[in-house]
DNA sequence: GCTTGATCTGAACGGGTGTTCAGATAATCT
DNA sequence: AGATTATCTGAACACCCGTTCAGATCAAGC
């Protein structure tokens, strides 16, 4: 068989998933065409589906992608010894994380309608097990005594929503550094469980 | 002249704005053709151009009518004496509002990058003429020594995250009453500003 | 150097898009 | 009753959509 190795492939299906995630993250899936990701590859629009079956499934792909990468780095961190350092620890994880790939985030969450039922129903999964960390840190928190929080559930939900409210408004080489940005938020967040 | 009085244009206009506002939230402006608006008012695609000059006004429309109440609702709310009561006041009063208008909420943040640059900013500059209120009230709790807030305009971004992410969750006749939300997160933000 | 087959082109498919407009419709006024 | 005109229809305009596929292209293996 010939062209198995030095194939192209190996570089415009990368370069699919890159073009299809800024253009994406910018004027968003529904006002993005086929063809309009064919430009940025330079390729034509029929070359595109070598690389995906269609354009729910590159979607879908980039949210995946997205999802299991936040899982595994996630998994990666070092364990702590108590709750609130476990708190801490995700806080600035959470951040670090999420601004070194403002694009996929912004996607994985402004796209969520734009998934066919089962794809929505298997990012949905994903999210709430990155959740129920954060969630499982607070109660056993609470259960110690060392957190005073309301409702878990939503104190969860809270706390994501003020952390994920980063990606809005940082710049790198802005005012604020990420380590700054990270002691002011994890401040945030201590205060307001304990 | 006839027919100016009971004419229907009193009735379709509204319903027109309607049936966008609610297939916006639904779907996206994108993925939302005039056709399917018009489908939804009973009428033909060609009827709605005596309402809107254009989809893009339409959707100018229904953000720019939101970000108008929001700021005039907020303006006709009491005024408070001590910066810790005005940031009770303006969290309670968040929630409440935003919880009442689910849809023109979701719109309003989701459909942004679908303004034209000319409406973004209009939109943009209502936005930030509402969280100015919040941050003033910061800096007054933080001279006043009541607050206790690392970075005001952060922290401003940071309570207006956390309390949009109600939105998010929060469904009338589930397992927390309105006055239970209210209360649940002015507590957080209490707590993560002192 | 010829064969092989992965990769890509370019055209086509059926259908949908926002918007316009001449003409039909019908409610109000004189 | 007849004139007026706001409102709506239905067709048309030029263009874009996701997807398919026969055939061209060309790098690797023999």
């Amino acid at each position: 068989m010939a062209r198995t190795a030095g194939s192209h492939s190996d570089i415009t299906g990368p370069r699919v998933r890159e073009a299809a995630l800024s253009l994406f993250a910018q004027h968003g899936y529904a006002a993005v065409s086929m063809r309009r990701i064919a430009q940025d590859v330079g390729v034509q629009a029929g070359a595109l589906y070598n690389y995906t079956p269609d354009k729910q499934s590159l979607l879908f792909d980039l949210m995946r992608g997205h999802m299991d990468d936040l899982l595994q780095a996630r998994a990666l961190e070092p364990q702590s010894a108590t709750p609130l350092d476990s708190l801490e620890a995700f806080s600035r994880f959470h951040i670090r994380f999420h601004l070194e790939r403002p694009l996929a985030v912004f996607i994985s969450y402004m796209e969520l309608r734009n998934l066919n039922p089962e794809n929505f129903a298997t990012i949905e999964d994903l999210r709430r097990r990155y959740e129920s960390e954060l969630e499982t840190i607070l109660c056993d928190g609470r259960d110690t005594g060392v957190f005073d929080v309301a409702d878990t559930k939503i104190t969860t939900l809270a706390i994501i929503a003020m952390l994920n409210g980063v990606n809005t408004w940082y710049r790198s080489g802005g005012r604020l550094s990420l380590p700054e940005v990270e002691a002011i938020y994890w401040g945030m967040v201590h205060k307001a469980v304990t």
